[in-house]
RNA sequence: GGGUAGGUGCCCGAGGGGUUAAAGGGGGCGGUCUGUAAAAUCGCUGCGUAAGCUACGUUGGUUCAAAUCCAACCCUACCCA
């Protein structure tokens, strides 16, 4: 492209961002260009600004954050500055990526609140300690209208209206509300504000990050614009639908108990596997290869690497203790379908002859009667692990006995009479 | 301000006066099976013991009978001014 003779780039900073890039896809020029980068960081012994934002919108972190997080601590582990941007600010207007709807607003307590465990969780993955952390509303909420102006001024409508979730809505009649279309330069701006040299996203985050670049040049930043490291979105629990916190049932949340977190890890498709430990970080790309085959061949049984990823992960999450628990929780409970040993229990002395339908409305273990008949009926119902089919059933028990009821796979409760 | 097309159960989406608690799909739940809470497969999926009661944007109306017809209103999109 232009004269600058060829420089030549140690094969260290090249391994570098080989690694760094791994699942990943970096815009613009790809790995050559971040190993320069790389290169003059090192060779100036200035750092690189890593920046990764996060908004604020629920309360708990999941996986597929982890994906950006990890990369961000990779940087970090190389000794680049990584900066976390809680998007308090940005939060509130919501990001219409990939959405077909405009989000309903949060309020200002809802989002603080989130933040602060945002921050908790964070700081399971990347060294908080090191790591910068700012929140945009320290610069967005104060800003004057003429400022704000100057920022909307810098881009045209209809380059804000080519991104393709609004293209999308524009075209299916469906409405966008006008302040969503500050989104992308507010957190383009947030670039700008802290000076970025790389940003990370996941690829839905790939218009307002390529923003940030723009900005960050019309606000006359000499130096090259920040490089944009965009992950694939990990799906989530099902397979299918990235794990999004729209969709609470398919997160696995860094919030979850270890025997939650270990169970929803196994649910995942097998087909899942690698990909989630190719997103996560936690293979090579041979060793990939290599497990890839094993599971084709048969001489492992994707069960067993599945266990083997829950482990890790919750033993990361939460502590090896917890994760050795999780994983016994899981065999008795799943695998052996045994009752687990600390289930809760009831005590119904003194009750006359309780109708089996209405202690499972009162336990929640049902929702309505219906569903409780369903239940019943479906052979959904068991008591000491005999079905149950009488859908009138009195429980008529001697005092002292005990029996264990269970609904469905997943819920008991022992009975003491 | 005027016009047009829409608003259906958790979601998508059929239905255009009674046989419609509302087709079909998705999701969810349950059973079977299994190497797993994978896959596959079968079933269930408004509330109520029942009579019945709620439910198709809202409110009224027409009818023996309305998600379906009428009116007004609210919401959304598009077109015109």
């Amino acid at each position: 492209m232009n004269a600058v003779p060829p420089i030549e780039i140690a094969d260290i900073f090249l391994e570098q961002a080989h690694s760094l890039c791994r699942g990943g896809e970096l815009l613009p020029g790809g790995v050559m260009e971040l190993a320069k980068k790389l290169q003059s960081a090192a060779d100036s012994s200035t750092p690189l600004k890593v920046k990764l934002g996060l908004d604020p919108t629920r309360p708990d972190l999941h996986l597929g954050h982890t994906v950006v997080l990890r990369k961000l601590r990779a940087f970090q582990d190389l000794g680049h500055q990584a900066i976390l941007i809680i998007g308090d600010a940005t939060a509130m207007i919501g990001d219409p990526s990939g959405r077909s709807a405009t989000r309903p607003p949060l309020t200002d307590a809802e989002v603080q609140l989130n933040a602060q465990t945002y921050l908790d969780q964070a700081g399971k993955i990347i060294d908080v300690r090191k790591a910068q952390i700012v929140r945009n509303s320290e610069w967005l909420s104060g800003m004057k209208l003429e400022d704000f102006l100057k920022l909307a001024a810098k881009v045209t409508a209809a380059q804000i209206l080519a991104r393709e979730d609004f293209d999308t809505r524009l075209k299916e009649n469906r409405p966008i509300s006008l302040h969503e279309l500050f989104y992308p330069l507010m957190q383009g701006y947030d670039s700008v504000v802290v000076d970025a040299d790389i940003e990370l996203g996941g690829s839905d985050q790939r218009f307002n990050n390529l923003m940030g670049r723009e900005l960050q040049v019309s606000y006359g930043r000499t130096r090259p614009p920040q490089m944009v490291l965009l992950m694939p979105l990990l799906e989530g629990t099902d397979g299918k639908v990235k794990m999004s916190k729209s969709y609470p049932e398919n997160c696995i949340n860094l919030t979850d108990s270890a025997e939650e977190m270990y169970g929803k890890l196994m649910s995942i498709p097998d087909a899942m596997i690698t990909r989630y430990e190719l997103l996560l970080n936690l293979l090579s790309p041979e060793q990939l290869v290599e497990q890839e085959q094993q599971m084709q061949q048969g001489v492992v049984n994707p069960r067993d690497l599945k266990m083997h990823l829950a482990k890790f992960l919750v033993s990361q999450y939460h502590n090896p203790e917890d994760a050795e628990r999780g994983e016994q929780a899981f065999i008795t409970k799943f695998q052996k379908r045994e009752i687990p040993e600390d289930i809760p229990e009831l005590n119904l002395a003194g009750v006359e002859s309780p109708g089996l339908v209405n202690l499972m409305i009162e336990q929640q273990l049902a929702p309505s009667r219906n569903e409780a008949r369903r239940l019943i009926q479906g052979g959904g119902v068991k008591l000491d692990g005999q079905k149950v089919s009488d859908v009138e059933l009195l429980l008529n028990y001697t005092a002292g006995i005990s029996v264990v009821l269970q609904v469905g796979k997943r819920k008991f409760l022992r009975l003491n009479f």
